[in-house]
DNA sequence: TCGCCATTAGAATGATCGTTCTAGCAGTGC
DNA sequence: GCACTGCTAGAACGATCATTCTAATGGCGA
């Protein structure tokens, strides 16, 4: 059975995310996970690294699903940005202050001490990129200023959920996203004024 | 003399910016500022929160002292945002990509888990927010729009170090400096149309 | 029914954590 | 010269860390 497995994942997930991965260990999660130490070293033979790895990969996949999501279900993708930091902004409300990016606090932990994970964060971000810009490029930009503007947007959103979560109010995401939804709709319109 | 207090609180911002607070031992701190752990204790009696604590308000004010510095040396208000992105590019590359923000990681970690120090953080950069929307509404934006702007700009700087730091190269940051140049500029040139 | 293998279970290990403690040192005021 | 104070110095402490280990358990194929 691979429900422990997935278990571990999933505990592992929400704690890296809330208290870092070297504040998060591994006793807690195995107690948390409602599963002993050993079961935890056979399915990750690796370890903590090992675990962080496919947690993070997980994670990220998960929220990238949840992105796409939003995006799928909005009538345009101007909009679709909005409701994106509307949907992080309304999350971060209902969860205290929790469920924020389940990559971000990690991949500053790891960036300057772990090779492996740094690599796999970097990874994850760039798989975020590539999606955000495809949406660009598909709404008439080009590959250049999609992926200009889809690093700006990934940015914002993490920076906007850093600054909402320090501050336990999600005044600051709520701008952002504001700000984002034009900024990305003028730089539709220049196109149309380009091209047309 | 207080050079020995200082030196923890230096070594302390650096080792806390790449490793994390629960990543970061108070040993490694002494060792690294060449002072004993009883010293540790005689300055910070309230150990390791009371440390974090100084060491964030010491390094969220170098900061914006650092960011103030830009502006200042820039004719504008909108190559001024040019240059701090570009000056956080270059200094992240010529530290190897350690040198990033003092607070983001920290900020991260506690946010959920120290009360005490989440509500240093959150200090910290409502003290950034206000210094930048206070540059916004000097160059004649109003208050809504310069808090707006405001919480973006440093979003967006707060997420381009991220995806930078993970990615171990400055073109998201430096992608991002671009996309924020021109979104300062499209704003005061609103205002202008609006005004005049 | 028996043997096999995946998984559970948690005790044991050595290292490191934050913190406390005692002892000593250097300099100042009397 | 003597007490006092600010600081240095690092050993000691109990807790917790990641990891390893052995033993037992469960269910499935033969």
């Amino acid at each position: 059975m691979t429900a422990t497995r997935q278990r571990f994942v999933e505990t592992a997930a929400a704690l890296f995310m809330q208290q870092g991965y070297a504040g998060s260990g591994l006793k807690q999660i195995s107690t948390e996970s409602a599963a002993p130490i050993g079961s935890l070293y056979h399915f990750f033979p690796g370890g903590k690294e090992e675990l962080a790895a496919e947690t993070l990969q997980w994670a990220g996949k998960a929220y990238q699903d949840l992105v796409e999501a939003v995006f799928v279900a909005s009538p345009d993708i101007v909009s679709g940005v909005r409701n994106c930091f509307e949907g992080a902004a309304a999350t971060l409300e209902s969860t205290n202050y929790a469920d924020a990016c389940p990559i971000a606090t990690v991949a500053l932990e790891v960036a300057s001490t772990n090779e492996a994970l740094r690599a796999v964060t970097a990874g994850i971000f760039d798989e975020w990129l590539g999606m955000v810009a495809g949406r660009l490029t598909a709404a008439g930009l080009t590959k250049r200023d999609a992926k200009e503007l889809a690093a700006t947007l990934v940015a914002a959103l993490e920076g906007g959920l850093l600054l909402s979560r320090a501050a336990r109010n999600t005044t600051a995401l709520r701008s952002i996203g504001r700000s984002m939804a034009t900024l990305v709709e003028t730089a539709l319109a220049h196109r149309r004024t380009a091209t047309t």
